[in-house]
DNA sequence: CGGCTTGTTTATCATGCGATAAAAAGCATG
DNA sequence: CATGCTTTTTATCGCATGATAAACAAGCCG
């Protein structure tokens, strides 16, 4: 795309004397603490640019040499699967599904704040960049997560929707009561692939379309509970 | 990934008596003919391997070579924005805007009657890698596309849905009420999205989700609109 | 200072890409 | 059959990529 090379066309110029310009030896880093930045900004880089990004690119945007990458990851295979680990695993909060089971509050609100922190984490650039371009690619880690968020969120959710309604029930959950969790968590996900992926300006909160898609879940619940446990 | 070259290692075989495993020169075709099969073919590979496959490979699942595809596009831009111009344009339907607004069908009916149609046309996984692709790319022919949804569908559902409880005004479609119907649609999408890009077996028939959703919306919308227009 | 370890860069290789030019092969017409 | 035009292939260029090996430089310890 651009040229960024011109950096580069002095080589060996030793003293240097014009000076100035040139691009200054990195710092010498301790081993961990480059291996964390380097996850970092290569997290940051392939958000944007997918996992064809260039290394020399990474390289570049960190103010390294590109063979330096190599010196803590084996291959940019290594490197790309460090990112999907940290931006999957490390941002998953046991607390949400913990949280979801205490039945001292209502459960109107315990959907409302599980959401609304929810949507705090994964409703930014990198993680659902980084989510969508795993799932074109169709990784069994992209598959993995949504496993657990049906198995840790959505499940649970329909079970607490049964004991809220005074259905209570060891039956397992069906695919009517699934599919009408599905709704509610699609139509308030989605609030965030429009705004991050599409990139349209937010204009409306992502609160207002937690507390619709939480109370019309809650309305229809009832129904679909009594049909499935009838 | 695989070998590919070995079928080239005897180039000049002249009458090659030895044939049958030869790649057989390919058929002399009409520029329309070979020009839409390219585009077509394009289409099926880059929705699967992203815009960044490769024109060989692209050109092997032709039976044809590499370069015989620069003799129908300048360069692999032209190709890539063919792709997006039939994905995009010729997949739209007119009808959609019309038929939404025959108020001599309920309403439920008429959405209904649109996310069938509509979700037939786009739950096709063609169609929905290459949005996301172009999504992820922040191309503007995604923008425009979101906008003409916008624009085509979701107004006229809000002004339709005005009407139809009795709230018949010019005044422009507020904040509030689009956010109501975008969490209709985006319910609605969102389960395409699950079955096409995550993967996921869709146990469950789109068509329940659209009528929970589309209820929902209709369940919502007097509030929304009375407190919009009061 | 000299020597050692280790983080970092320079130089380079092999490969694959998009793209171009020239040769070959098909097919109609005299 | 020869001619001419068009489709398709062969051969190749320039460039960017992922990766490796060797040279370099910064700190530490004697």
């Amino acid at each position: 795309m651009q040229a960024h090379g011109d950096d580069l066309t002095a080589p060996a110029g030793g003293s240097a004397g014009a000076g100035g310009a040139a691009p200054a030896r990195s710092q010498r880093m301790l081993p961990e603490e480059r291996r964390r930045i380097l996850i970092e900004k290569a997290t940051e880089y392939f958000s944007e640019a997918g996992f064809d990004g260039g290394t020399r690119e990474l390289a570049r945007r960190m103010g390294i040499t590109q063979p330096l990458i190599y010196r803590y990851f084996a291959s940019k295979d290594d490197l790309v699967n460090e990112v999907y680990r940290v931006v999957y695993l490390e941002k998953w909060k046991d607390d949400w599904a913990r949280d979801l089971c205490r039945r001292e509050v209502a459960l109107s609100a315990r959907l409302l704040d599980f959401y609304a922190d929810y949507t705090a984490t994964v409703f930014e650039r990198r993680w659902m960049r980084i989510f969508f371009f795993a799932g074109l690619r169709g990784l069994d880690i992209n598959t993995r997560y949504i496993e657990r968020v049906r198995a840790q969120i959505l499940v649970p959710i329909c079970l607490e929707a049964r004991a809220s309604f005074g259905f209570e029930s060891a039956r397992p959950v069906t695919e009517a009561e699934m599919a009408l969790v599905w709704v509610m968590h699609g139509a308030i996900f989605y609030q965030g692939i429009r705004s991050v992926i599409y990139g349209l300006p937010d204009t409306s909160d992502p609160g207002h379309a937690a507390r619709l898609a939480v109370a019309a879940y809650l309305a229809e619940a009832p129904r679909t509970i009594a049909a499935a446990l009838g």
